[in-house]
DNA sequence: TTTACTGCAAAGCATTTGCAGGGCG
DNA sequence: CGCCCTGCAAATGCTTTGCAGTAAA
């Protein structure tokens, strides 16, 4: 955890903060231009990426090859169609890898900053396409 | 789920059903040539898609862009390390998340093939490097 | 002044797509 | 005979990197 970020690191974290959902650096790229706070996107990246070893950001990475970036303050979980990539996040009351987290941590190997669960499918759009092909 | 496959489908998923192992596209199109059964390199990734959308195979994507395919056999978790890149697979005795599958199935709205669980955070070694940066 | 950060443009690289030839039914 | 599968090569698109200018300490 560096006490200090720098000037854009700065950026980058409040705007995510401050936008509270799962964004791309392209897109966040835009949104820095749109609130006058603009950023090379090589700038953008590097923000990114130092964020993410400091835990203060996570990223899921998408099938297409984009990933997604968000402040680390609840676990999101997601059903993802395999046909058509729709991501759909799950609201569980709790979620159940707590525990195995905690296990993990007390081995004290790793540093755990956070996880990520995901579901892979067919949403009910895509399994009536699939079964007319079959 | 498809009652029949191509010829480059069925090769695909013999092979990867032979070595056992997660296995990303390249390393898989260089294992078949090995093993005289040549495929190019698109047919391999559209193999690779279709087995996929039938439930054959998973799927796990590595932040550097590489996606890893394996037989659909069990679970299988991961400890990532967000500095070098390693993973490392976690056996867990049983699978927490399994209940929660069960109750996302009876919804009914999502067919669901297979979920993959992560933990991102720093192995060891990265942790000693980053502390000394901070 | 010395080091680290930033922006731009140029790669890099896994994956996807267009198209023509070939195989299978 | 017609349709789907394959292979090759070109294109795509996100991300990374080299380098020179700039800000910070």
């Amino acid at each position: 955890m560096k006490s200090q970020l720098t000037r854009s690191q700065n950026t980058v974290l409040k705007l995510l903060k401050q936008l509270n959902r799962e964004i791309s650096a392209q897109e966040l790229y835009i949104e820095l231009r749109k609130a006058k706070l603009s950023l090379g996107l090589a700038t953008v990246y590097r923000a990114l990426e130092a964020l993410k070893l400091n835990a203060a950001i996570q990223a899921r990475l998408l099938s297409n090859g984009e990933t997604l970036y968000s402040t680390t303050q609840q676990d999101r979980h997601h059903m993802t169609c395999l046909q058509c990539g729709t991501s759909i996040p799950i609201q569980d009351e709790e979620c159940p890898v707590h525990e195995l987290e905690d296990q993990l941590r007390q081995t004290g190997k790793f540093e755990i900053y956070y996880h990520t669960l995901e579901f892979f499918g067919l949403c009910s759009p895509c399994q009536v396409e699939q079964h007319s092909n079959a």
